[in-house]
DNA sequence: GAAAACTAGTTTAGATATTAAGAATCTCAT
DNA sequence: ATGAGATTCTTAATATCTAAACTAGTTTTC
């Protein structure tokens, strides 16, 4: 077997870990959680979205979106409305709230990721950037 | 703001998750998770190590680590003892039946590992180890 | 040499991950 | 029209994540 530390998985899990620690700061001064904030950027991205689509575009299983979901409304982040072709789904959204939010925060996000990207190296990111893409893309 | 698909985070994350669904049925069909692995495989590679020490190695921090070592034991994988220098140090190794394990799912973790490397392609495969090992060794 | 500062590991509380199962709604062939 | 099967979302149970507080043991400082 390959030596641990060559473990692809574990590589993966180790440099997200080193990209979060210049981000994860700013989350936390806003109490806003790594979860939280992926689903409220994938709904500023698209405006609205299904919870299955939302699922999918954050990376995370239904149930545990269910809970993210409670809590945001619960916060007044986001809100959601009934599909009215189709009974089953369920429609959400940013609200003015969340919109302030990201204004408020914008500026600190990207200057931090900035000094993220000079600090490792634009070129390497964009290489790197491409071959997760690749990775991604691919089907098992 | 950067696009939200353009988030690093977001890229590792996908990645990893694109890479685990070569393994994860492996680990469920044998009832480990992929925590309690990484933790095995940890110990595997440094016979005997402090919590601290394999909470650092496998990227999980000491709380969880608390928790995956109760039931790791529970289950017959991993023995601990006290240091006998300092009294607050535990050190974990693994049993003999955890060495069985090993044995026993080597091979299939190897040609799955293959697999991938094959589908994926052994140049970019290092490529990005590279890149991901310049993430990781990046200080704040 | 004892209080202060530090360290390893645990517990706690709340949020999330994961698998399986359930409830509600929808689709479609009969 | 209708019942089997599919789809969306939720609930349940257990494992893990995260930050903060706590315990016990160790080192430092005066």
């Amino acid at each position: 077997m390959r030596k641990f530390e060559d473990s692809l998985p574990l590589q993966l899990l180790k440099a997200r870990e080193a990209t979060m620690v210049f981000f994860r700061p700013l989350l936390q001064e806003n109490s806003v959680t790594e979860q939280q904030w992926r689903v409220l950027r994938a709904l500023k991205a698209y405006e609205e979205l299904e919870s299955k689509q939302l699922a999918e575009h954050c990376c995370i299983l239904s149930p545990s979106l269910t809970g993210i979901i409670k809590r945001l409304e619960q916060q007044g982040y986001i809100k959601r409305k009934k599909s009215e072709e189709d009974q089953r789904r369920t429609l959400l959204s940013l609200t003015d709230k969340a919109l302030d939010l990201f204004k408020r925060l914008s500026p600190d996000v990207e200057s931090r990721y900035k000094a993220f990207a000079e600090r490792y190296g634009e070129e390497k990111l964009e290489q790197l950037s491409k071959l997760l893409k690749e990775l991604t893309e691919l089907e098992a």
